[in-house]
DNA sequence: AAATATTTTGCAAATAAGTTGCATTTGAAT
DNA sequence: ATTCAAATGCAACTTATTTGCAAAATATTT
């Protein structure tokens, strides 16, 4: 499906074509670590420097964002493509918004603030439906207990 | 002005105290480290662990938000009052967005997605007018060479 | 296809942010 | 003033990420 074009003047390797693939199968950004586990699942086998140096290189092309999430000290990666997004608190579960409303609203910024606006990112963060359910019936036999 | 009220049931310390102030001081969230010099310029000595662990239940108790900037590594403190700016890239120049344009959208996601919207964090990057400027002048001079 | 040049890799060691255990000090309650 | 829980500083620790370097892999040239 999905082109994964290692940028001009870099080698095809098979770590790094390994690497893309895991980002492109995932939704959710992913800890270096996780990156890592998901390669050895699949029996390749990659040092964590490697997976590091690889991330850093492809930020710096432009083909993958480094962001932190709320709560965590270590930083995910994931391909720039997947943009703006959903958080659930309790399952991490991560669902893409389609139409940025920011787009509308940086004009507005650009003419109060003179601002030239070279990119954004929005995180949103909340309860998905299923978790709401779930803790809904988690919490039920408690409240009956008096 | 700003009454920077230590939550209950927590004591009241010089060090405590002069960590609220200096982050009240300063419109552009902090490292730890920045709120450790600052505090030293003042002559305030303060452990770096006294201000972790300090920054750590002012968050729990929402009185301060941690986050991280766009390529950077090390955490960030602001007050929580203080929210969604706008960044400049050159000179690191925080400027509030005063009318957040989520709450809009934020009913919109709830029915789209069925989420719980707990909060958000916006960031935008960009170059202020003064580096525009700035630039535009450090560049001149090449142009003109032919 | 072999030879050469250049990247890339893995490993081990280094770095740096943030955390923790513990003895001591401090603020608040009596 | 006394007492007790909470807060501090220090040093040691943990953990994510980075780096130097020799060996291996890819791309290029012949």
């Amino acid at each position: 499906m999905g082109r994964l074009l290692i940028p001009q003047g870099y080698k095809t390797t098979k770590q790094r074509k390994a690497i893309l693939q895991v980002l492109e199968e995932n939704i959710t950004p992913m800890h270096a670590e996780d990156i890592y586990l998901k390669l050895k699942e699949k029996g390749i086998d990659v040092s964590l420097s490697t997976i590091y140096r690889n991330l850093d290189m492809l930020q710096k092309q432009g083909l993958v964002v480094k962001a932190y999430m709320l709560n965590e000290d270590k930083a995910r990666f994931g391909l720039s493509s997947k943009k703006n997004y959903l958080v659930c608190q309790e399952c991490k579960k991560i669902v893409i918004i389609d139409n940025c409303p920011f787009e509308k609203f940086k004009e507005e910024l650009i003419e109060v603030h003179g601002f030239d606006i070279l990119g954004h990112s929005i995180e949103v963060y909340g309860i998905c439906p299923e978790c709401k359910e779930k803790l809904r019936n988690d919490q039920k036999p408690l409240e009956d207990s008096r």
